[in-house]
DNA sequence: CTCCTTCTGCGTATGCCATACGCTTAATTG
DNA sequence: CAATTAAGCGTATGGCATACGCAGAAGGAG
């Protein structure tokens, strides 16, 4: 499991190279048993069932009628694991929408396709992020993306510090709402009693002295309201992409 | 340690009261030897020294001269305990910036002032959120960030969703941030030698033919460019207040 | 055909962790 | 002084990741 460096530049981990399929298998010894992606499958399935935490080693190992050191033959370590989880999990990105003058549709779509992923997966936004994307899928994700963005005159930094600032909109809107569908099935309550709660106690513990414009925001009912799931995350992608028209249009002008 | 239910609504988590002040010890028994307050405090110190995984119960114990299980009698569970860490690393906010048509200079300054909290403490953004806010300082952040928008025509709804929106823009970025200097710090090299590396990574790994908008940003020498650490963040904040702006003269001219 | 290398699977062991439970004992009220 | 209440904490349970080393399989070299 050392890092191999076949060519000059520096080292890359064993398991990413595993995951794009270039390691070739010595020719001697046993046949392995198990293969990568049926490990990585075995835990997305855990995780999907039964959430990150039921995520062991050991767990993972039973579900495959292995011992839980087999493992370690294909991951060097658990968080090694996690990383391929999120890949698998993210899949082939879907077909990248409009680009050139269309790119707000095109990057919208992407932002609702990644939300549609993590939604489906909610344990992925709980999986510690070690490290800038280096695995298949993920950069997949990135570069259809990228697409999007051709054709607008921005520099490719600009680019780039886009596609950051959108992926992380997104799994932030993603966290927020697996966060509360988790305290909603904890305590039982139906997600649209939850928010309305959340008021009630803020209003219980802040002095409206205090905090009066958070007092102003409660009283005027924000937290009791309808809205559909998907309102904050329309706001949030809209005033996101406004941003960025803003800048687009600064350096077509220009 | 249950939750009590002085008034009507739901009920207040038990560690919530303790930190807002509203519990008031039974006169029997033996005088506490320590104060949440103090244990709050070692956890954070050992995890400002040695990050948030060498925070555990009897690490925290041992660092007051208590037992472990001393513990217990303040926090119902470790992550009470982490909350509440959270809340005291953020402590009191910087005094609100510009209201009305100076929001943008208050809601900049109150994104730089989260981002440098944060920048302190990098362990915050590993601590698993679970829940929306209800700790002190939090609100007080929340409440400052909100008087910002006071005048600007927005909805109570929309000056709630920009907050969530910031707040969520500034952990990202701060994630990211945190994350990339523990890569540094795990591999030795310095952080001006991390990105370029990256960048090689990818080159090596990405099949330029099916790749190609990810390769052009990486040969457009993006990741080895020398940007001031804050670059990023002015971007993204530019970008996202821009977005805000967009919405604010939409609503002042209708 | 034999031996040696190399790699797989895995049993065992270590040293963590959170936390449930119940005892002892201190502080207070009646 | 008795009864009550909560604090500190010893012990035990059941988890966890993972280091280490051995047994045996598979193939190559002679």
């Amino acid at each position: 499991m050392e890092p191999t460096q076949n060519e000059t530049g520096p080292a890359l981990p064993p398991v990413i190279e595993a995951a794009w399929g270039l390691r070739e298998r010595a020719p001697k010894g046993p046949r392995p048993g198990l293969t990568l992606a049926g490990i990585v499958a075995a835990a997305v399935a855990i995780a999907d069932a039964e959430g990150l935490s039921a995520v062991s080693m050991s767990r993972v190992a039973k579900e495959l009628g292995a011992a839980t050191m087999a493992l370690y033959r294909y991951v060097g370590a658990k968080d090694e694991l996690l990383t391929l989880m999120v890949d698998a999990t993210f899949g082939e990105p879907p077909a990248p929408g409009g680009t050139g003058p269309d790119w707000r549709v095109g990057l919208a779509g992407w932002a609702w396709a990644e939300r549609a992923a993590l939604q489906r997966h909610p344990w992925v936004v709980r999986v510690p992020i070690s490290g800038p994307p280096l695995t298949p899928y993920s950069l997949s994700w990135l570069e259809n993306g990228l697409r999007c963005l051709a054709g607008t005159g921005l520099t490719e930094a600009e680019k780039m510090s886009v596609m950051l600032l959108l992926s992380g909109y997104v799994r932030s809107d993603a966290q927020l709402t697996a966060q509360i569908q988790e305290a909603s099935a904890a305590s039982g309550r139906r997600m649209d009693e939850i928010m309305p709660e959340y008021g009630q106690l803020v209003a219980r513990v802040a002095d409206p002295a205090r905090f009066p414009a958070l007092h102003k925001v409660i009283s005027a009912g924000v937290m009791s309201q309808e809205d559909g799931p998907d309102d904050e995350f329309v706001f949030g992608l809209d005033r996101l992409l406004d941003g960025v028209e803003t800048l687009i249009q600064a350096r077509t002008t220009a």
